[in-house]
DNA sequence: GTGCGAGTATGA
DNA sequence: CATACTCGCACC
């Protein structure tokens, strides 16, 4: 490749052509057809989130294609991009730079791909290549290589047949686990046929050989008889460890890809240029998974749309949920929602009649679901010293003790740190402020501990009880309540499971397993019992999603138990009749449409759409002030908000500015405004919050103001 | 981000 | 009046 003949002439013609109205830039001829390229830079300004003109010399015509990778000049400093296009004419009169050289000829940035990245943009707000920053893996150069043209061709000569031509059969996988469902098997056929329906789905199986992942693995198989391919997208690896052994089995290991950084750059690259040439036709992958350039979409799923992980961690904090369900519009593919329980943004979509609901009948489910009974969350009466020891209920220790003769029982604890309480790590007594008698908490940063009422510190706590000087969380942590539950049940082997180890399986022989929401172990046979602890813990988190998050991790630790008429008994132990009363009903759907119903009442969102702005005071007003509210926006604020609790060097960005209680920071510190608005105005002001926001960037002056739209923590 | 021109401050 | 410097903004 001559390339370097025209960079260097560039280099020459920048250093020696001062005169602006001369020659074009270089000597190098462009080429004949189309002879400029639109590039996307990849800048975070939010006013260079747009496409430029370059001429495309004629020694790189055909290496320039659309969805290359390119470096340009760019005001003073070689900058990198992507081609989004070729044209005839420029769409400006600036006299136009000479594309710098083309990285690499691969397409990574399909015009499939560039249309979902501004969708997606346009919907929270943000830029372009925040959003391509996420859909498209770094580039491995070795692997550019493996798809060549000519090695390509090698490749197809060592008889190396297309695996995505191969139609899966009808594999002795077993039964087909969505004929449970009343309009399971039509879901299916339609999908075969080459349909792209909506559904949600409730789903039943969490464990064993009719569990989510082979409903899933259906829905894909079904897809590809229709000749399409597929994406699917859980929340965490261990979901993704799952779902890819049930596929290999129902659809062949061939026939799908994993898309997850986790893999690395290299096989992740790997994995996308295979897609991306039509190779393999599934995608299955974490949230950025999303994305994957699956040529042909027919079917985009999404399993357990409420869990947070589904939502990016850096602007514009996008869902995993919104993208496919903007693609699945994009690209005409069938959608389908599935999850134990039901999201109220899922809700929304069934209740508009946008998707279609499919859940057992009550007969179907009364088969599948265990016993569900539920009991106080308080414990410290207990009679029975071993129960008291345990911190748990009797009739949770019964199930425990019960259960244990038949199998594995888990046991679901809150993460540390949901409830802030302490008490004493001897008598187990709540800690009291010697002041006013207030509970005592933990402040979050100096970890001395404080009173919550009237916030005094409590540096040197002696229990009032029984004089114990050393303080524990009312909510231990998985460790310490497996710790305690191994004393009370002594020969019974207890498995932990929680934050930096987790079990994703574990055999069906007795055993205590505790856990914490999210890391559940799987047992192939089911569990024999479940004990849901912390309920009420879990309930009074200050957040607008504690019921319906609560309510989902009930039905994901309750799914992986034995059904009823196996002895499959679930004990939950929280005193919100409304919520447990779902559970006991094994009822996600009216849980949802209750919670949606509150919601509309409240107008608060998924019933409305909603945008965080913060900065400080003075940002925030003069934002507001240009961006012009139309009518029917609701705006709060702006208030002022607790100093962030991870110092400002971590990530000056939107990190979690939120506090749970309002007394400290605030003046001088950053500000929130909250603006609330419907549906049908939401693409004029997530159009107006871009714009504002890339005039701001391109005057580089006043303080910053930093956008949210639709956060998943922010309520 | 960087480079540049306009506009303004500053000193011989 | 020449030079230094800041500011605003365009960059293809």
């Amino acid at each position: 490749m001559p390339a370097d003949d025209s960079s260097e002439a560039v280099q020459l013609s920048l250093l020696h052509g001062f005169t602006p109205s001369a020659k074009p830039a270089g000597k190098a001829q462009p080429a004949s057809a189309l002879p400029i390229a639109r590039v996307l830079l990849d800048s975070p300004l939010p006013h260079l989130d747009r496409l430029f003109d370059y001429l495309v010399p004629a020694d790189f015509d055909a290496d320039a294609v659309a969805g290359a990778r390119v470096k340009v000049r760019f005001g003073g400093q070689e900058l990198p991009g992507f081609i989004t296009e070729r044209a005839a004419e420029a769409d400006t009169t600036a006299r136009l730079m000479p594309l710098g050289k083309v990285v690499s000829p691969q397409p990574v940035l399909s015009p499939q791909i560039l249309r979902l990245a501004e969708a997606v943009a346009a919907r929270y707000a943000g830029t372009v290549h925040d959003v391509l920053r996420v859909a498209i893996p770094p580039r491995a150069a070795r692997v550019d290589k493996e798809f060549t043209p000519e090695a390509r061709a090698a490749e197809a000569g060592a008889g190396e047949g297309a695996a995505a031509d191969a139609v899966p059969g009808p594999e002795g996988a077993g039964a087909n686990p969505l004929a449970r469902y009343p309009h399971g098997p039509r879901f299916l056929t339609h999908l075969a046929a080459g349909h792209s329906p909506r559904a949600v789905l409730s789903s039943l199986g969490g464990y064993g050989p009719q569990d989510w992942p082979a409903e899933i693995a259906e829905a894909v198989r079904s897809t590809l008889i229709s000749g399409r391919g597929a994406v699917v997208v859980v929340p965490d690896n261990k979901d993704l460890a799952r779902l890819q052994s049930v596929l290999t089995a129902r659809i062949g290991a061939d026939a799908f890809v994993r898309l997850t950084a986790e893999d690395g750059p290299t096989p992740r690259y790997r994995s996308f240029l295979q897609l991306l040439h039509g190779d393999v036709r599934v995608a299955v992958g974490t949230r950025s998974a999303a994305y994957a350039p699956v040529q042909d979409l027919g079917l985009a799923v999404i399993w357990d749309d409420a869990d947070e992980l589904h939502a990016e961690q850096r602007a514009p904090y996008q869902h995993a949920r919104d993208v496919l369900l903007l693609r699945s519009e994009l690209e005409n593919a069938a959608l389908l929602l599935a999850s134990h329980s039901r999201s109220t943004e899922a809700q929304r979509l069934v209740a508009s009649g946008w998707a279609a609901g499919i859940a057992a009948e009550r007969s179907t489910v009364r088969a599948h679901a265990p016993r569900v009974v539920s009991t106080t969350d308080s414990f410290s009466m207990e009679r029975d010293p071993l129960a008291a020891r345990a911190r748990i209920p009797h009739a949770a220790w019964k199930a425990a003790q019960d259960g244990l003769t038949r199998g594995p029982v888990l046991v679901q604890v809150a993460r540390t740190g949901f409830s802030p309480a302490l008490s004493c790590q001897e008598c187990r007594e709540p800690a009291r402020c010697r002041n006013c008698s207030g509970p005592l908490g933990l402040a979050s940063r100096n970890g001395i501990p404080a009173c919550r009422w009237c916030g005094r510190p409590e540096p040197m706590w002696h229990c009032g009880n029984c004089g114990g000087t050393h303080l524990r969380g009312s909510t231990a942590g998985a460790g310490r309540t497996a710790e305690e539950l191994g004393r009370a049940f002594p020969s019974t082997t207890v498995i932990s499971s929680a934050g930096d180890h987790i079990r994703t399986e574990i055999p069906d022989t007795p055993a205590l397993v505790v856990a914490t929401p999210g890391a559940e172990p799987v047992v192939p046979g089911g569990y024999a019992a479940a004990i849901l602890l912390d309920g009420n813990a879990m309930l009074s988190r200050e957040s607008l999603r504690a019921g319906e998050d609560t309510l989902r991790r009930w039905f994901t630790a309750a799914s992986l138990v034995r059904p009823a008429t196996e002895k499959g008994l679930v004990v939950v132990t929280a005193d919100d009749s409304a919520t447990v009363g779902h559970l006991l009903r094994w009822d996600p759907a009216s849980a949802a449409e209750r919670e949606l119903e509150l919601r509309r009442e409240l107008g608060l969102p998924p019933a409305v759409r909603y945008a965080e702005l913060t900065g400080s005071r003075e940002g925030l007003d003069a934002f507001i002030a240009r961006l012009g509210l139309p009518e029917g926006v609701r705006a709060v604020g702006p208030a002022p908000l607790a100093p962030p609790v991870v110092p400002p060097s971590a990530n000056a960005q939107t990190r979690d500015v939120r506090s749970p209680d309002g007394q400290l920071g605030g003046a001088g510190g950053r500000y929130r405004t909250l603006l609330f608005f419907p549906y049908g105005q939401a693409p004029a002001i997530t159009a107006a919050l871009r714009s504002t926001k890339a005039a701001a960037s391109a005057r580089r002056t006043g303080d910053p103001v930093y956008i949210r739209v639709d956060g998943t923590d922010v309520l």
